[in-house]
DNA sequence: ATCCCATATTGGATAGCGTCTAAGCCGAGT
DNA sequence: ACTCGGCTTAGACGCTATCCAATATGGGAT
């Protein structure tokens, strides 16, 4: 993610202060941010950025495969900066804490034809539930 | 879940008309139904019952194992009376269109333990992404 | 059959998250 | 430097879900 600036300007990105502050707080932190904290950290750094231009970054982001939404419960989206190297997620019922898995074995080859029903399968994701260490122990 | 009423009653809840209508509507179709596409079909039967019994009934069905939510983006939460027999979901990308899938191999199993970080996992989603026959051919 | 009250229901207010819009701003090619 | 299409902005808006205080009721007790 580091010459995300050079392969977004490739893409003809007009490069903006805004979205180039983006771009650096998710680069900075391989954690899942939710919108309205991205925003938080960019105002930081400018602080007229709006959370509107946030939301269109973020969305361009996505459509560009450069990050990629998490979606784990009805409460914020959260944006994954980790979208080259493919892996799932593990989260705390207890204290919402997600970590980044990489499971053995290839979720894709096990859903066999006569269970596709005809649909093109292009992706999967799979969310492992349970209590971290500090939530087990309270 | 035929015998959803009886089980209910068994744990003490009190039976209301409000509470019978939901069941009707969960048990008529197995289909993922959105809140409000479950308090629209509970009105035909009675037409006074208001969005929020519709709420919290479906959450105390939640609670007590008979129903999953399903939460596959940011659009309303889904709820699946298909409880009692553990299935993951195929989604179309294009029309929302969500089908019940039946995998072999148990994710769990692929999850490592180096890769559990001490959590306690209890519980795995996997979701498929894709084009259904119809979206794929548009 | 009636009473009683803990529990359930209700409509409307409120909150969280995200999208949209209209007006002004600005990057970058010329 | 000029120009213009794309970008940014503040705030309004929409959708989903929750909360609340007032009212209604299921069902055990009498
Ligand atoms: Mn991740
Ligand atoms: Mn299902
Ligand atoms: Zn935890
Ligand atoms: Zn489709």
């Amino acid at each position: 993610m580091s010459d995300l600036l050079e392969r977004l300007r490739g893409r003809g990105w007009r490069m903006t202060a805004q979205r180039r502050v983006v771009a650096e707080v998710l680069d900075g932190e391989h954690v899942h941010l939710t919108a309205d904290e991205v925003h938080a950290r960019a105002v930081v750094k400018l602080p007229e950025i709006s959370r509107a231009t946030v939301y269109n970054t973020l969305g361009e982001l996505v459509s560009l495969g450069e990050v990629l939404e998490v979606t784990t419960d009805k409460r914020a989206k959260r944006y994954d900066p980790n979208a080259h190297r493919p892996h799932h997620h593990l989260i705390c019922a207890g204290c919402g804490a997600i970590r980044d898995v990489h499971p053995s074995g290839n979720p894709l080859a096990d859903l066999p034809d006569s269970e596709r029903f005809g649909f093109t399968v292009s992706n999967v994701e799979v969310t492992y539930r349970g209590l971290c260490p500090h939530c087990a122990a309270a």
